[in-house]
RNA sequence: GAUUCCAUAGCUCAGCUGGAUAGAGCAACGGUUUUCUAAACCGUAGGCCUUUGGUUCGAAUCCAAAUGGGAUCACCA
């Protein structure tokens, strides 16, 4: 069991024996670094019950503790904080017995429950921008930690290729295009349809510019422009099914679909599921028949069913239009239904801007309203856009921060970088690629996950994203410096991993050492918090104050000098732990780590 | 206007389920290489934790208000 829990649980006990009173939980926390301790009791709740000095409280408390609690060494009392010691038997105990076993368990308990995480979702009119980069980053990684938690995640895509943004390509490729194709243009599929997607902008602005000219406001002027109307008439035209427009959407969206593909390997995510909206847009109908049946629903005199949702803080949410479409909500009531018929999840997790804060908060509403029992399990995983110096980015004005571009230019900085620093010596041409992109996306990776999800981020193209200090490179460099140390080990006949060598491990080991095993042991708190939160940022904060120790640990202490073989080992043990720790760590973020840099 | 999120070093961020003297990195300045790779390590400097009030033995952390910033408030997605 848990060192924390079993503090916690002794003292309840202590209370319960010393003053009589039954406590509910206790909160204990790590002692402060100028203090002697591991984990500190702030005894100031307590003197109600003990009706004694703070100082007093803390002793009649520590001793408790120290009687009976064998792994509690010692403690001292400074004001109201009971600072506790843990024996170092206790440390090296839980090191020694988890040398060289898996950080993550590899197998999912027996009935893991099931988590449908849900991210990407793109739309098929352009390529992806640096705003994708974290949601897929973030799902991925959020996918990752939740599998290592012991959940069985379903990986899902949602992708919205149709619509009146995808009409817009097609018809300004159908205008002025001219016949072209990726392969004759030499661009990717994504990148030449977004290519389309700002022309018909360019149009359809100098159009609405003439009319507002000739007197009309700006609404009659956008809305008369002759592009608008031929754009409405080719939805309509994709929604009966016409076979012209539908072949032309077909080829275009192919292209992307190849181009989206190669973003995503690069970007180093997956999918479990993919699906399309031209699919499921039209789900959700049968759900508003229900939904009038039992009177959640409402139909109004133009015949557009609505439901009210004032009482509860927010607005009329109209589910279906006049003339009987559905909208965006009544498309993601349906994948909702479809979704749970179909995995039967125990959580959907959405991964979404925050910009879409209210629309998922009135459709867990809805679905609450309309009595599925699953959609407490619902959760919009709500994060901060990525701005720019000068604000948000917009794809229609070209302020984007494309997300090939950018991870090209990291890779070429991991490169420059590299060959800066003489490091590409005996590295064949495809070894030195490969890790110029471990370290140029493991960069870019670590520079979105670090941040906590639900903030907004501040994206500066102008400044390169640093390699030094709190980065991953930083973190993958101590991972090599450790395989080098275990290489070097082997040369000299140190096998670590020989089970048949018995290492006595020093009784006093270094406070760094200590404090090493215990950010070890602390991995697993690390995780479940990373979990409960959907918070990658956690683990990146964990794995990098792990290689900051370490990084500092393997500057003060020479291994190989030292005349102890035990000693020796044990140390070649602790950093080879570490560096399980730091790749068990980074891969749950998504980031490979090199064995050389 | 309504709702909602945010405000910590020059910059980018931790810390926020109340606890001891608020931490990192970058940038600046200075130092460390006959050592297991210096993408490193050490040091200096940098803070009215936006403001005001409240709760408390104790507030960056909780509550309220003010100020400033973002987002949302479509029969768009």
């Amino acid at each position: 069991m848990n060192i924390e829990k079993k503090l916690q649980e002794k003292t309840i006990q202590a209370l319960q024996s010393l003053y009589a009173t039954t406590v509910e939980k206790v909160a204990l926390e790590k002692t402060n670094h100028d203090f002697k301790g591991d984990y500190t009791l702030v005894v100031f709740n307590f003197l109600k019950i003990s009706k004694k000095k703070p100082e007093d409280t803390a002793i009649e408390i520590g001793n408790y503790l120290k009687t009976n609690l064998p792994e509690v060494a010692d403690f001292n009392v400074v004001k109201g904080f009971l600072n506790i010691v843990v024996k170092d038997s206790f440390w090296l105990n839980y090191f020694q017995s988890s040398f060289n076993k898996p950080f993550i368990n590899p197998t999912l308990p027996e009935n893991a429950p099931t988590v449908m995480v849900e991210y990407s979702s793109p739309n098929t009119n352009k390529p992806l921008h640096l705003g994708h980069v974290r949601n897929n980053l973030l799902g991925f990684s959020v996918a990752e930690i939740l599998k290592a938690a012991g959940n069985h995640v379903v990986k899902t895509n949602l992708v919205n290729d149709r619509g009146i943004h995808i009409c817009k390509s097609m018809l300004a490729w159908q205008k002025w295009g001219g016949g072209e194709t990726p392969e004759s243009s030499g661009l990717k599929g994504d990148h030449l349809v977004g290519k389309y997607y700002v022309e018909f902008d360019k149009h359809y602005k100098s159009q609405v510019a003439d009319f507002k000219s000739k007197g009309l406001s700006d609404e009659e002027a956008e809305k008369q422009a002759p592009l608008m109307l031929e754009i409405q008439d080719m939805l309509r035209k994709w929604e009966a099914g016409d076979k012209v427009v539908r072949t032309l959407w077909e080829k275009m969206n192919a292209w992307v679909y190849k181009g989206f593909e190669a973003s995503y390997k690069m970007l180093g995510v997956s999918f479990d599921s993919t699906y399309y909206e031209s699919n499921t847009y039209l789900l959700g109908k049968n759900i508003i028949d229900e939904g009038l049946a039992s009177g959640v629903l409402k139909r109004r005199a133009d015949n557009s069913v609505y439901i009210d949702l004032t009482a509860d803080g927010l607005d009329e949410k109209t589910l279906l239009r006049a003339d009987g479409t559905s909208v965006y909500m009544t498309q993601d009531l349906g994948t909702a239904v479809q979704r749970f018929e179909q995995h039967k999840f125990n959580k959907l997790i959405y991964t979404v801007g925050n910009e879409q804060d209210y629309h998922f908060k009135v459709l867990f509403l809805i679905l609450k309203k309309m009595g599925y029992k699953w959609a407490d399990g619902l959760f919009h995983l709500s994060y901060g856009m990525v701005e720019l110096p000068e604000g948000k980015m917009k794809s229609r004005e070209g302020t984007v921060v494309d997300a090939d571009d950018l991870m090209q230019e990291m890779v070429n900085t991991a490169a420059a970088t590299t060959k800066e620093l003489g490091k590409t010596e005996g590295l064949s041409d495809a070894d030195a690629d490969k890790l110029y992109h471990t370290i140029g996306l493991g960069a870019l990776k670590y520079f979105m996950l670090k941040i906590d999800p639900k903030k907004k981020m501040l994206f500066n193209p102008s400044e390169s994203i640093d390699f030094n200090g709190n980065t991953a490179p930083f973190i993958q460099f101590n991972y090599v410096r450790i395989q080098a140390l275990l290489r070097k080990a082997n040369e000299n006949n140190f096998n670590v991993l020989n089970e048949s060598i018995t290492v006595n491990i020093p009784e006093v080991i270094l406070p760094k050492e200590k404090e090493l095993i215990i950010r070890l042991y602390n991995f697993n708190t690390a995780l479940k918090q990373a979990a409960d939160e959907y918070s990658p940022a956690i683990i990146a904060n964990y794995v990098y104050d792990l290689a900051k120790e370490y990084s500092q640990y393997y500057h003060d202490t020479p291994i190989f000098k030292e005349e102890s073989k035990d000693l020796i080992l044990f140390r070649l043990q602790l950093s080879k732990t570490i560096g399980d720790a730091i790749k068990s760590s980074m891969k749950l973020l998504g980031i490979e780590v090199p064995e050389r840099m």
